[in-house]
DNA sequence: CTGATGTCAGATAAACTGAAATAC
DNA sequence: CGTATTTCAGTTCATCTGACATCA
């Protein structure tokens, strides 16, 4: 167990050793910097709308209900999203002529060209998070990063 | 909470390729495990009181502003996270004797038994995050993602 | 009836902002 | 005076809950 040291030169075990302590402080880190960079350049979209509009470039049109299980958001918060997006023409809502009180939802040219904008922005800051590692690290961490998120389910 | 995830079985070109949406993805998945961790076995408190107890232990007694330095913790936060602390006999407040305004906050036994438990649980969530990895693999993402926590200032 | 869907109203936690009072 | 500290009041964003009407 550790005791309390005091103030010394850096990195004292916890950090070292505790990788959930770690991932938390790398979350914030994340945070910050996704924040700041939609409050920059989002033109006033959140993670909310790239979300949405990453999966409907990625996937195709879908239900608003399979919106929300690919992207992890909830239902009730993809209505009031997509409300949004819809109102700057980023989306379309049309009725599912085979099931009425289903809405199919399609990404517009304008949302495409607008989620491309938001990808820069985003690289920019992943460019500067993973800044710290080489080359070779940055590729073995996404690597292994990407095994940890596919392997949720 | 668990957010059931997609179907398909295919890994699209975004998540393969975009660090950042990963990482975004990443810090979905350990949002829910830290929530659903404090929700279950936190016993009413959350990160900020971990992050506060953690620090302290690990740095020993400081003023409520150095806190928020060290955790990142917003100092309006830290009040009221430290309010809620000291009520719980956690932690304690002590005026500094070299600075009227200043206080000293230490954690109690009672604190420090309170964060041990914490730890476990936090562990816990650890290795379910990282089971995906091998041992080795572990140990290389721990190392990565410790410089890249490291060198943000 | 069961179950999925879209919507709304509200709660909660994390993080931040601005301002005040106090101390150095 | 300027700066640092604590505190309070209020805001935003992401997330989740519960309810409800609608449809298959």
């Amino acid at each position: 167990m550790p005791t309390p040291h005091h103030d010394t030169g850096r990195t004292p075990a916890r950090l070292e050793g505790r990788a959930t302590w770690l991932i938390s402080r790398a979350h914030m880190h994340v945070s910050g910097l996704l924040g700041a960079g939609f409050e920059a350049h989002g033109g006033g979209l959140r993670s909310y709308h790239y979300r949405l509009l990453a999966a409907l470039e990625e996937w195709g049109p879908a239900s608003q209900a399979e919106l929300g299980r690919r992207t992890g958001i909830d239902r009730s918060d993809v209505t009031a999203a997509l409300t949004r997006l819809e109102s700057g023409n980023l989306v379309e809502r049309s009725a599912d002529p085979a099931h009425k009180r289903r809405n199919i939802v399609t990404i517009t040219p304008a949302g495409v060209e607008r989620l491309l904008e938001l990808d820069k922005v985003i690289d920019g800051i992943q460019e500067e998070f993973l800044a710290p590692l080489t080359a070779a690290q940055r590729r073995q961490f996404i690597t292994l990063l990407s095994k940890l998120v596919d392997a949720q389910h």
